[in-house]
RNA sequence: GCGGGUAUGGCGUAAAGGUAGCGCGCGUCCUUCCCAAGGAUGAAGUUGGAGUUCGAUUCUCCAUACCCGCACCA
């Protein structure tokens, strides 16, 4: 249980963290000067950087250090047939119906049918003349359990009326219109008796339309999740990239959900993006794969800087389960506003491959050379969001803290973000103690060229060091390189080297390091610069 | 989709039916030998639309976006 003081915390939490992501340039609005639209959001100068941190270390992990996955880059719109085939088009439209009293809202098919005796009313009379409105029509009815009187039908009912609010209770005159024995009706609220409203459907999916015609046979949707484009090409895939069973397909796209209701900053967005990974596996060996690619999945999160305790397992229940998973477990993180998926990993078993097969008619059966008989794969999918991964990180890397100034004894707020190096949008800073210098500008600019082939580096010569500093802290920068008088002139007596020895005294070219996390500063040689970072930060 | 709230430079805020101010940040210049130092100077704002009014950023209505709760999330 949240205390509301709890609440509050971490709704102000999650404000700090969307303030710095503008002020910084990690997230804007899309669109923002015509007024923003709902469930859209832009990445800036160093969201982009980090959002791309994150997608190349999921692909490196996916594509480059184990030999059992190949990568795939599908489109976005595909032929309407896949979508008809994988169900989306069937069941990720939900027809929905609202209780007219209550307004809440249920799914149509879920609706438990009733019988009893209905009651149908007009609308009602208002016999006061003071009244605006003498009479209004609105159709209403309520279902009650057969010999009850219809007393308790008029009570709903007068409810109803009053619900519109313009009515006093003592005015109201209902008008009745009739009454009718009814059997498994579905249009009825099971928990008060209350009509529903007519089936409203809510499609989740885009639907966009090919060509220059817009006419049925030229509908198509833009995809609800990258999976299908696996799925559908898993025939080429086989083909090309000679692989045995167990093997994996992986791809990082756009995906586009019309979500009812966008929230929580980018966690729910209307578009966004999918680090998918289908992987497929013998028949029968889907729950083995499925608890190897949980715990892969979990030891990924810690290498990008959340922590193993900071991350739920959810074993989905059963009744919760999408219809073809076979067992699906959630990993989801603690947000400010609460704990949320971040991944799913399901073993959807054969279903979107013998879907496919039945559809387009054309075989999807993998050969097995060893066992010489053919069939369907299983398949085992860890499926990321990009943006909420996003998200999470920097939920994660925010922090406040005071500091304290050693010499004057004044206290501060130092706003940090504490990136994984791997995952800093920038991985150091690189400035010339003082700006009116000459040397020391031209070696920093010198020190610049060396790193900036190699990662991501900024220059900065504004303000005091201690602003710049504070300004990489900001940004999530783990390092600050100064070139200063020592750099020229050589080290003094015992400093302490970033490579744990001794830098010797009167040595040149050596920088002061300073670390973001612990505002620790030491001396390292320039030329061991490249090594030292490069392994910091990959 | 329902209910509630909010909307003032990049961020955080103040004020008022009649000239919109402050702090931080940002740009330029000066100064500065290691944690948001100092000085000079500059740019930038009332979410959008309609109405009331001599005059609206302020009042009213509509729209949009964001936040909170409910519902939803194959």
């Amino acid at each position: 249980m949240i205390s509301p003081l709890m609440a509050d915390v971490s709704a102000a939490k999650m404000e700090k963290i969307v303030a710095l992501c503008k002020r910084r340039g990690f997230i804007f609005q899309s669109s923002e000067i015509y007024g923003g639209l709902n469930g859209a959001w832009d990445y800036g100068p160093l969201g982009t950087e980090l959002k791309r941190n994150l997608k190349d270390y999921w692909w490196k992990c996916m594509t480059q250090l184990r030999d059992d996955v190949v990568g795939y880059d599908g489109s976005i719109l595909m032929n309407a047939a896949v979508w008809k085939a994988s169900g989306h088009v069937d069941t990720f439209s939900d027809p929905m119906v609202e209780c007219l009293l209550t307004k809440k809202r249920f799914r149509a098919d879920q609706i438990e049918p009733q019988s009893g005796t209905a009651y149908y009313y007009k609308g009602i009379k208002v016999p006061t003349e003071r009244l605006p409105l003498g009479r209004a029509e609105k159709p209403f009815a309520v279902l009650v359990p057969k010999g009850k009187p219809q007393a308790s039908a008029d009570k709903t009912a007068r409810q109803y009326y009053l619900g519109l609010g313009f009515l006093e209770s003592e005015i109201i005159e209902l008008e009745f219109d009739r009454q009718e024995a009814v059997e498994n009706s579905t249009a009825f609220n099971p928990e008060n008796g209350a009509q529903l409203s007519e089936p409203k459907v809510f499609n989740l999916m885009f639907k966009t339309y090919v060509g220059a015609t817009e006419d049925d046979s030229s509908i198509t949707y833009l995809r609800p999740e990258t999976a299908q484009a696996m799925f559908v090409a898993f025939k080429n895939v086989l083909e090309v990239a000679r692989k045995k069973l167990p093997f994996g397909i992986a791809q990082i796209g756009k995906a586009f959900r019309n979500e009812i209701n966008p929230r929580n900053f980018t966690f729910r967005s209307r578009e966004f993006e999918q680090m998918e990974l289908e992987f497929f596996v013998k028949p029968g060996t889907g729950p083995e794969w499925l608890e190897k690619w949980k715990e892969e999945r979990l030891a990924w999160y810690e290498a990008i800087g959340i922590p193993r305790s900071k991350i739920h397992v959810l074993t989905v229940p059963d009744a919760d389960r999408a219809f073809y998973s076979q067992g699906t477990y959630d990993l989801e993180y603690e947000f400010p506003f609460g704990i949320q998926e971040l991944e799913g990993i399901a073993h959807r078993g054969n279903y979107d491959l013998s879907q496919h097969a039945k559809a387009s008619g054309k075989p999807l059966d993998y050969f097995d050379e060893e066992a010489k008989q053919k069939y369907l794969p299983e398949v085992v999918e860890p499926s990321a969001g990009v943006d909420r991964t996003v998200l999470a990180l920097l939920c994660e890397a925010f922090a406040e803290e005071t500091v304290r100034d050693e010499e004057s004894g004044k206290e501060e707020m130092r706003t940090v973000l504490r990136f994984a190096p791997r995952m800093a949008p920038i991985k150091a800073g690189i400035f010339p103690l003082l700006k009116n210098k000459p040397e020391l500008v031209a070696k920093a600019r010198a020190v610049q060229a060396t790193l900036r082939p190699l990662m991501k580096v900024s220059y900065d010569e504004a303000g005091s060091i201690g602003k710049r500093y504070r300004r990489l802290d900001e940004e999530g920068t783990p390092f600050g390189i100064t070139i200063d008088f020592e750099t020229l002139e050589g080290a003094k007596e015992g400093s302490t080297s970033a490579q744990g020895g001794r830098i010797e005294a009167g040595q040149v070219d050596t920088v002061t390091l300073r670390h973001r996390d612990s505002m620790k500063q030491e001396r390292i040689a320039i030329a061991d610069l490249p090594g030292y970072l490069l392994a910091a930060v990959s």
